[in-house]
DNA sequence: CAAAAATGTCACTATATTGAGACATTTGTT
DNA sequence: AACAAATGTCTCAATATAGTGACATTTTTG
């Protein structure tokens, strides 16, 4: 089936550019356009689509990250890998918060659930600001968007191909911990 | 005169969405799309015109930035600041370099002239590893990375109105500095 | 192999975007 | 006020993109 690879192309193409035409997805996809169609009613489907697959592989992505601790600073380094390889969705889901505007409403419930578990994940962080483990002067916003920036570019180094791949996520955990505060 | 807006506005909405209409940066510049059409001959002229403002920005902030101390910590930390207030200029301007075949060739020499003086600017980062005052076990390219991501967290930042405004440097310059092994 | 499902190709319409001409209106300058 | 420059409005034509129908071809499945 090509629905999941024009899916997946979608959230590649449209990440890179949110307008870009139905044509390139399809040819990411190497798809003719009119099969794309038989899939996606059109391009608000086809979105939306998107944004229901990024967000079931975040959660299924961050269910395993809590499962594999229950120390706050281990689950937050499950947590960054798990970003990562989440990869292109993450990035794209995140910056698709910023311009909810332009969306249609979401699948009922699905959205707030996605939010409301996401807040979830860094309820602990404040805790940890708490008890110095991490510096507490950064904002909790702040520390969310270095954590965001932090999986884009661990996205960007592999995209790049000038990071060495089974550097990256030790990279990442490592400048991400010490930019937030930690040894 | 019209043009410097449309030209900010232009860098403003394409930096979100590439594919953007015109129509939407001449709203965005309060202007008539024939105006903008007065301005520049089709998109491609609007987009170098981008180009050449977001080349020639960088640039003079570089230039201040190492006019200001001889100390490459410092220098490191001024070019952080200098990204930070060329804001979403520095964003779109990295995220071209990625996309050199979408666009057409650039006034001969301006692009060489600008990653060289780009490349110049990291030249000394080898030279902080060697004495160990960063991590020299994180590559060139991945420092770059983190930078320009440490950017574009603070603009993130500042465009969200969730971090107090006068803070963002500051942290940003903290996030980073540790980020890449730093005290 | 034969039927069914998926996909491709071609044709077509509709809408959106782009670029430009003609002329009116506003703005700034002397 | 008078003039020039800049901009807006309306119009039009060319192109690009979107969506659909009909039918051929390929792939999958039994």
């Amino acid at each position: 089936m090509s629905k999941q690879k024009i899916i997946e192309s979608a959230i590649f193409i449209f990440n890179a550019d949110f307008s870009a035409s139905l044509d390139k997805v399809a040819t990411h996809a190497s798809v003719s356009r009119r099969t794309l169609h038989r899939h996606f009613k059109d391009r608000q489907d086809l979105l939306d689509a998107c944004i229901f697959e990024m967000m079931k592989t975040w959660q299924a992505a961050m269910l395993v990250a809590f499962k594999n601790s229950t120390d706050p600073i281990k689950q937050l380094e499950e947590m960054l890998y798990a970003g990562i390889d989440c990869g292109v969705k993450y990035a794209f889901l995140t910056k698709l918060q910023n311009r909810a505007e332009e969306l249609s409403a979401l699948p009922t419930g699905d959205s707030e659930a996605y939010t409301k578990a996401r807040d979830r994940w860094f309820s602990f962080i404040p805790d940890l600001g708490a008890k110095k483990i991490i510096n507490n002067n950064l904002s909790i916003a702040w520390i969310r968007i270095l954590f965001t920036h932090m999986i884009m570019a661990a996205v960007d180094a592999l995209q790049s191909g000038d990071v060495a791949p089974n550097t990256i996520k030790e990279n990442a955990w490592y400048s991400f911990r010490r930019s937030i505060g930690m040894d």
